[in-house]
RNA sequence: GCUGAGAUCGUGUAGUGGCAAUCACAGGAGACUGUAAAUCUCCCGCCUUACGGCUCCGAAGGUUCGAGUCCUUCUCUCAGCA
């Protein structure tokens, strides 16, 4: 393909900005709208490959800041790619490590969520902490790698580099995401600074994708990050700005909840190209933002939540969430959701896996993550049946008022 | 039987004359959204929504202004010797 990426839109729900399609990459299909597995340091923590495959997931997103540590870009390169090296054949993506501006910086230590409106715990401190491994100028952000101190710094241009040579299918542009607790002024700066970083990112890829073309290999794809929190009209300028430049696809970020999904969505996808894929950066924690994000035109989501929450025993039921180390699953041998076909509800009890959490036995995190994971995936591979056959809201309803309850789940739906 | 060492929260411990309850484990619950994360937070003698109140260092006495701590006796445990 001398295309990096090719889109094509099967079919649109009317009234919405809900879509469905599918992706193609040199390798191969995402059928959208889809969730992406994640696999920040090229695995997905406690999954092998076959694992993954089997719930259901089509592509996996690795993290450009950790390769970069380790293993390190020449390793990535010298393996062949992100494919060879974690033995994965199916499409993948690359986030810039742009986030890790926000994780390892204002947020590090500092209990700052990327949902919260306010501060909570020391949080307040945080604007003069000297805590925070990560310091971003106009140039890039220089970081203090959490592993061993090593002082590194990025940019939009080596960012780039390295994520061609870890040589995913999708890359990210590097951007800077801010914290819930910035003021209008620092919003404003840090996407000013994002989008200077989109245009350097994208100079920077055009050229390395004009290197492939040389040596026949494959193009890989970029998507232009829109920042702008939870400002309206500095999203609408993100949209608008990055739409004027040649990415294969956008991805929306910034720390924001389910409940400014609608708005901060809307606000974007009106205005970025409809033929272009939207990826929405780091949401997909529980069912309200899939339904949600795909109800406001997101085709791809990605999210550590279900993975992270599964080895911490929080569970994905049709009826809410459950810790599988509470007392009361001592004793209970029904499977986690006895609705669900995942390989850890077919074969394994609530007593069994509440038996492995206690016990600190490595089986619990994998059948865990199977679980919530394939819970994730479905969900988001039924919402697209139901774009196809028009039944979207219906089976939106259903799902969150069983799931949330009937008070709560009126917060998303209208 | 003799000698010695011990007995503090469910368990193991810290505390060696001055408001008892440190640390760990076990236990109870919560959080987690582009992974710093098999992590973090809270509770964990009794009562109380909370504020706070009441207990409490094997048992009983004693010394002392004051004892988990010092003394006496007893009970139990462990080790060694018979």
């Amino acid at each position: 393909m001398n295309q990096a990426l090719n889109f094509t839109i099967t079919k649109k729900l009317e009234g919405t900005m809900a879509r469905s399609g599918v992706i193609s990459t040199p390798h191969g299909e995402i059928k959208t709208p889809a969730f992406i597995v994640g696999g920040t340091k090229a695995t997905v923590k406690t999954l092998t490959n076959e694992q993954v495959i089997a719930l259901g997931g089509q592509s996996v997103l690795a993290n450009t800041y950790h390769l970069m540590l380790r293993p390190g870009a020449e390793v990535m390169a010298a393996a062949g790619g992100i494919n060879k090296f974690m033995n994965w054949s199916g499409p993948t993506f690359t986030d810039s490590g742009g986030f890790q501006a926000f994780s390892l910086g204002m947020a590090y230590k500092k209990g700052i969520d990327t949902v919260s409106h306010s501060e909570k715990g020391d949080a307040a401190q945080a604007v003069h902490s000297s805590t925070q491994l990560a310091k971003v100028n106009d140039e890039g952000v220089k970081f203090q790698s959490h592993i061993n101190g090593e002082l590194l710094f990025m940019t939009p241009e080596n960012s780039m580099e390295v994520q061609h040579a870890i040589a995913a299918d999708i890359h990210m542009s590097f951007d800077e995401p801010t914290s819930p607790l910035a003021g209008r002024d620092y919003i404003k700066q840090a996407m000013d600074r994002t989008h200077r970083w989109a245009e350097r990112s994208l100079k920077r890829h055009q050229e390395l994708n004009a290197e492939h073309i040389q040596r026949g290999e494959c193009l890989q794809a970029l998507y232009g990050i829109v920042q702008g929190a939870r400002e309206e009209d500095f999203r609408k300028e993100s949209a608008q700005f990055l739409s004027q430049l040649d990415f294969d696809g956008y991805a929306i970020g910034g720390v924001f909840g389910y409940l400014e999904i609608p708005q901060v969505i809307q606000w974007v996808n009106e205005i970025l190209p409809e033929d272009k894929p939207k990826h929405l950066l780091g949401l997909g924690s529980q069912p309200a933002d899939l339904f949600l994000g795909v109800q406001y035109g997101t085709d791809t989501f990605d999210c550590v939540a279900p993975t992270r929450q599964a080895r911490n025993g929080a569970l994905f039921t049709y009826d809410g969430r459950i810790n599988i180390r509470n007392a009361r699953f001592c004793s209970d041998f029904s499977p986690i959701d006895s609705e669900c076909d995942c390989y850890t509800c077919q074969n394994y009890s609530r007593a069994y896996i509440n038996h492995l959490f206690r016990s600190d036995e490595i089986l619990g995190l994998t059948l865990a993550s199977i679980h919530n994971e394939r819970f994730v995936v479905r969900t988001v591979d039924n919402i697209r049946d139901s774009i196809d056959d028009g039944t979207f809201f219906e089976y939106k309803k259903r799902f969150l008022e069983r799931y949330y309850g009937p008070e709560q789940s009126t917060l998303f739906l209208d």
